[in-house]
RNA sequence: GGACUUGUAGCUCAGUUGGUUAGAGCGUUUCAUUCACAUUGAAAAGGUCAGAGGUUCAAGUCCUCUUAAGUCCACCA
């Protein structure tokens, strides 16, 4: 058979399956319910092979789960993924010369709307051609209504629980992105930059500036402090050491000399000054630095901005204005020498903050944010994350220990592409855009309909920020059931009783929804939470475009076929293990199950096609029961059937423990030894010496298998099963068979 | 600095609660072939299970230490 009619098959076979309908749920029936939560693939770019083992992973439980009787409702969704699609579909339009400020809020949106279907329909194709069984009658875009009408319940809920707070805060800015990030969407690179001492000349606290401004003096004091930013020294505002500093405790109280704006600023002790480090003074710059900011905030010191959003000087530093941190840092460099308040440089290694996405320096700087406080979720989650069952297990300690650290939430970011704050400030009595219970502000969804109480007039303009997509997410388990709606479906099918997703986002989706959930439906939000491990390449990298080693897995498909590259992927869906692969192990692998492939339909040809002509064809119902089976193994009296029919029970007991653990990889050993080794290789070899004697068990043993099978392997033991003799329409209707 | 994970055949990886001669796939070598299947069959070579110590009748598996690699968290003036 050639390819194009292996894949006209199995879109015939997909077809067949939704067209009854058998990916959906089946609410009415008094059948157990079994549920099945996707993580929602961010929609950008196409999806690449750690998806497409999510998804052979979740389908295979999916359909292990309806075979043995339950009501499967297998959830698909995608995600709008603000920050990451924003800053993919900029890129796009910067090809076109296009920007979000030359197109304006409108047309941008209107425009990304295009981008995101596309997107969304090449999403949609490669999930179908993987076999995935999910109800897309049900499925869910994190920028619907329905999500958002949950986001907004969510807000709602936290405002009115006085757990939101909004204002200006130290947090960590990407100027590409141009929005606030979190620690969680950061990384580090080692860079190795200069340090510089730089001199702050030190007066008494009383003296007149001016007085002891005569640089000739030679009783002149000094305190050098080390500093890899010297363009933020604008913005420094005092010097801390840390406390009984040998050589600088008695300048403590005294007053240095900013050597580029000569603002005079503060020198006082603080514990967090590192010892270590440099000269044991620190030159505090509360408005672009983490620590500084919590420093300062104690010494009561002001607060000044030399880099502004975009990453450019401002006029605080009037000579360097609209420069890039670079270039202002050289500059400032020279103006420093010219003052001779340079020290000493020397070469040292650090890492510097990067955002995740776009990989630009970030920059801590002050910015007006929406925050969560978050420490009473935390602890309601650490009180209940027990019940949560996690694969593999440590993942529950690795949880506990960041909720245990919890820190406010920043939801806000100052992107368009995502569901928008949904606060409206009078525009005439609150300009500013303040946040306060009796403020001129509501909390509406829509542009509220009253009048300001203040003003006794309508000039509402809602907040420009948007939701963290993060904060839309973390909502998914609620908010695709229907939440805030005590709907059938969340009655029924919440808590999820599978979760799975890849460990990179552990914190920034998991740990939410656990807190999320239960901060809002008090039930942890899964049953079962399976972490599968990262694939890599050789090297042990991750894939990543940039790098261009990724692997495609519509290639494999197209090359292997969608069973051989599935079943490949199983035999790397170990919990928690990462993995190394290549083009070449891949197609190793898939190589080896497209022969194991191929052997099935060999036996199915064996068994079935060819069979002696003494035999008619069965009239009876294919006998797949437990009682059928041992019946018929009593009647055959021959030693080889009764010992492959004991094999293959001890098959279906570990296949059927394993699926129920999750242990992928383990079931299909069992299965694939059973098959080939013992089955083909010893028992239908030695049947042929008893041909229509064996007939029967035959027929018996390839039925059960391509149940075993069907999880794993959909399409070829579909399309096996409509060969053989069959009461039920397709083999996902078949019950999953059951040892004695 | 803190936590977690890994180190098993040439390569990529399994090995559930400790239980005979340590497994798979790919690769390598030899032989077979009118057979359901060369997308095959039979066989072979290849491992001090990172190292050391301990517990045990018994350790790849449990404990301690050493070592190497990786991941995450915190910090990085």
């Amino acid at each position: 058979m050639t390819d194009t009619q292996d894949k006209s098959t199995e879109s015939t076979i997909y077809q067949l399956w939704e067209k009854q309908g058998l990916f959906k749920t089946d609410p009415d029936s008094t059948k157990p319910s079994y549920s099945l939560l996707m993580p929602p693939p961010n929609l950008t770019g196409e999806l690449h092979l750690g998806h497409a083992m999510q998804h052979a992973i979740m389908d295979a439980i999916a359909r292990f789960k309806r075979m043995q009787g339950f009501d499967v409702l297998l959830l698909p969704g995608v995600d709008h993924a603000g920050i990451q699609f924003e800053g993919t579909f900029n890129k796009l339009l910067a090809k076109e010369d296009l920007s979000k400020q030359k197109l304006g809020r409108e047309e941008w949106l209107k425009r990304a709307e295009v981008f995101r279907e596309e997107n969304y329909q090449s999403f949609h194709k490669t999930w179908t051609v993987f076999g995935l069984s999910a109800d897309w009658s049900k499925e869910v875009y994190t920028l619907e209504p329905k999500v958002q009408k949950a986001v907004f319940a969510e807000f709602e809920t936290f405002w009115e629980q006085d757990l939101l707070y909004k204002g200006a805060y130290i947090v960590q800015w990407c100027p590409k992105c141009g929005t606030a990030i979190e620690d969680l969407e950061m990384e580090y690179q080692e860079r190795k930059e200069k340090l510089y001492f730089v001199k702050y000349r030190v007066i008494a606290k009383d003296v007149d500036r001016h007085a002891s401004a005569r640089d000739d003096d030679d009783d002149q004091e000094y305190i050098t402090v080390a500093t890899a930013r010297p363009e933020t020294i604008y913005a420094d505002t005092g010097i801390a050491i840390y406390p009984k500093h040998p050589k600088f405790s008695k300048l403590v109280g005294k007053t240095a000399i900013n050597p580029l704006t000569g603002n005079l600023i503060p020198i006082f002790e603080d514990p967090r000054v590192d010892k270590e480090f440099g000269t044991g003074a620190l030159k505090i710059t509360p408005g672009h630095d983490l620590l500084d900011y919590e420093i300062g905030k104690e010494h009561s010191l002001p607060i000044l901005h030399v880099i502004d959003k975009k990453g450019r000087m401002t006029n605080l530093a009037p000579l360097l204005e609209g420069l890039k941190i670079d270039e202002a840092r050289e500059k400032t460099v020279q103006l420093l020498e010219t003052k001779t308040a340079i020290a000493e440089s020397k070469e040292f290694a650090h890492s510097v903050p990067v955002c995740e996405r776009c990989k630009t320096t970030v920059e801590p700087l002050i910015s007006e944010e929406w925050f969560i406080k978050m420490e009473p979720l935390a602890k309601k989650a650490l009180k209940h994350i027990g019940q949560i069952k996690f694969y593999p297990g440590n993942y529950n300690k690795i949880l506990s220990d960041w909720l245990e650290n919890i820190h406010d939430w920043c939801i806000s970011r100052s992107l368009w592409w995502g569901i928008r704050i949904p606060v409206w400030y009078c525009q005439k009595c609150n300009p500013n855009h303040l946040v306060g219970k009796d403020k001129d502000m509501v909390v509406s969804k829509e542009e509220p309909g009253k009048t300001c109480q203040s003003c006794s007039e309508k000039h509402w303009v809602q907040d420009e920020q948007i939701f963290d997509a993060w904060f839309s997410s973390g909502m998914w388990p609620l908010a695709t059931l229907g939440w805030p709606e005590n709907t059938p479906e969340l009655q029924r099918y919440y808590p999820w009783d599978f979760e799975l997703t890849s460990p990179e986002i552990k914190f920034l989706w998991i740990a939410r929804m656990i807190m999320l959930s239960l901060w809002f439906e008090d039930k942890i939000p899964f049953k079962n939470m399976f972490f599968h491990g990262m694939l890599r390449d050789l090297q042990g990298r991750k894939f990543s475009k940039s790098l261009g080693n990724g692997i495609n897995p519509g290639e494999l498909r197209d090359q292997w076929g969608t069973d051989s590259t599935r079943m490949a992927l199983y035999s790397y869906s170990v919990p928690g293990r990462d993995a190394k692969a290549s083009r070449q192990t891949m197609d190793e692998r898939c190589k080896n199950f497209r022969n194991f492939g191929t052997k099935l339909k060999n036996i199915y040809r064996f068994t079935m096609e060819l069979k002696p002509e003494v035999l008619g064809m069965p009239t009876s119902a294919p006998q797949s029961d437990v009682i059928a089976r041992s019946q018929l193994a009593e009647k055959q009296s021959h030693a080889d059937d009764k010992l492959i029919l004991n094999q293959l029970n001890n098959v279906v007991l570990g296949v059927t423990k394993n699926l129920e653990d999750f242990n992928l990889h383990l079931a299909l050993d069992e299965i694939y030894e059973f098959i080939w080794h013992q089955l083909a290789d010893v028992y239908i070899e030695k049947s042929k010496a008893r041909r229509a004697q064996a007939q029967p068990c035959l027929e018996q043993v390839l039925e059960i298998c391509l149940k075993l099978l069907h999880p794993f392997m959909p399409f070829t033991t579909e399309e096996l099963w409509q060969k053989i003799p069959h009461t039920e329409k397709s083999i996902m209707l078949a019950k999953w068979p059951i040892a004695r």
